[in-house]
DNA sequence: GTATCGATTAGC
DNA sequence: CTAATCGATACA
């Protein structure tokens, strides 16, 4: 497991650091683990995107908590996003993990998402939270002394092969508020996506010419 | 109290 | 594009 100094920093920091990285979840009926392949930062109390922009709430307290665990919520009525606590301190960040590149317990994946290929598996935060058997249960678990953890051995190249690096970048935002696109990982070679800023509001008017 | 919308997803 | 489905939030 990572240490605790790991996510002891501001979350953008901790988003990019995490890319790679193989998050695992030891389980009852064995061990599941997958390769973080997307990732989306909230920062701080004044990120409009972030649940913790409206101040503190029973739901969203694990982000107001110490670095290192993870932050669970339940959204639309049926999905669970996992997200781990950042720093620095208890400034209220966190990193959503978005989507994983599965590489052990593909078996126990299937049998909570159906027969799909591997990479849909774990694709989007719904997705992986289901497939990873996680639900608000895991909401402020400690990531550095619990069976759930992110790997410490970081994404690595030999020459130009990368060896256990992400093989997809972060996605451009397609949002409906403000979110954070961070650009792909530095050992991944390609073309660099930025700041993407809110593309549009919720109750866009239709009617009149667009924007 | 009641209405509205969501850090999403699957399906058409 | 919409329904699903319930919790959080906004507003009367």
């Amino acid at each position: 497991p990572l240490s605790r100094r790991f996510y002891d920093r501001p979350s953008i920091e901790v988003a990019r650091a995490l890319l790679g990285r193989v998050l695992v979840h030891v389980t009852r009926s064995g061990r599941l683990a997958g390769r973080i392949v997307e990732v989306e930062a909230y920062d701080g109390p004044h990120d409009p995107a972030s649940h913790a922009f409206r101040g503190r709430t029973a739901r969203n307290a694990s982000m107001f908590g110490p670095p290192g665990h993870a932050y669970v919520y339940f959204t639309y009525g049926m999905h669970f996003c996992l997200n781990l606590v950042t720093g620095p301190g208890t400034r209220p960040s966190a990193v959503l993990l978005r989507a994983l590149e599965p590489i052990e317990g593909l078996g126990a994946m299937r049998r909570r998402r159906g027969a799909l290929p591997a990479h849909a598996l774990a694709r989007g935060p719904g997705n992986l939270a289901r497939a990873f058997g996680i639900t608000r249960a895991a909401d402020g678990f400690d990531l550095v002394t619990g069976a759930l953890w992110v790997s410490r051995a970081a994404p690595r190249r030999e020459g130009r092969r990368i060896v256990s690096g992400p093989r997809v970048g972060i996605r451009v935002a397609r949002t409906r508020r403000w979110r954070l696109a961070l650009d792909r990982h530095p050992s991944v070679s390609g073309p660099r996506v930025g700041i993407r800023g809110g593309a549009r509001q919720k109750a866009v008017d239709r009617s009149g010419s667009p924007a």
